[in-house]
DNA sequence: ATTTGATCATGT
DNA sequence: ACATGATCAAAT
């Protein structure tokens, strides 16, 4: 599928999935469909980054470079309340230390977010599992404050050394959890006294409440 | 090893 | 029941 050249045109090939089953697009695209998801967990989004036309799959950048709109999909159960928190990017533990919020990655990412509600409840088999309706969302001022809040806290744990400290618990609608093939992968950090060490790999994921927030505000 | 796409599955 | 911590696959 080659990229969408306009937002109107990603948006209406994204109308155009809601209400496909997963089953259907992957028969569209000449798919096969996993039996479950237990050895192919980014399945469902490659398929609609595909299927929409997204270009920089496995690239940091974001799907629709031109737009400047990052995909995501969202799982949500019947009631429309998210299956899963949200992943968002790998958490910088070198380097980028001065950085201001509004040039973070995280930032970056999520101010221009076209999610892709999925219906996705672990009894319906994947390939039953229902497209919803897509939507554009930027964060408003206080949703911008809230994630601004978190990630400076959790940038401070950072570079302060108290990487090993932190746990998902930390911040309301940020967190920082382990994002790595598993707990043994290392990569560089900051220790307690500001010297290099070796640490299990995070990244920043949104809060279930704070997704679901956002879907409200969209579909009441 | 990193970054993309996330979901699995156990502990609380 | 739910979130946290752990894990899987592909591309680079």
């Amino acid at each position: 599928m080659n990229p969408p050249k306009t937002t109107n045109e990603l948006m209406q090939r994204c109308q155009a999935l809601a209400g496909l089953t997963l089953g259907q697009l992957a028969r569209q695209l000449g798919a096969a469909v996993p039996a479950n998801l237990k050895k192919d967990k980014g399945w469902a989004g490659q398929l609609i980054e595909q299927a929409l036309g997204a270009s920089s799959a496995s690239k940091a950048e974001p799907d629709f470079p031109h737009l400047g709109i990052e995909l995501k999909t969202l799982p949500i159960d019947q009631h429309g309340k998210p299956l899963e928190s949200t992943y968002v990017c790998v958490a910088p533990l070198t380097g980028l230390t001065q950085q201001r919020w509004q040039d973070s990655w995280v930032c970056q990412k999520l101010s221009h977010v076209l999610w892709l509600p999925l219906l996705a409840e672990r009894s319906i088999p994947v390939a039953e599992r229902v497209i919803g309706t897509g939507f554009l969302w930027q964060p408003d001022a206080r949703e911008m404050q809230l994630l601004q809040q978190d990630w400076e806290e959790l940038m401070d744990l950072i570079t302060l050394g108290g990487i090993d400290q932190i746990r998902g618990a930390h911040g309301q609608v940020l967190q920082l959890r382990p994002k790595a093939a598993n707990s043994r992968a290392l990569t560089s950090a900051y220790g307690t006294s500001g010297q290099p060490i070796k640490a299990l790999p995070r990244g920043f994921y949104l809060k279930t409440a704070f997704t679901q927030q956002v879907l409200r505000k969209v579909f009441c």
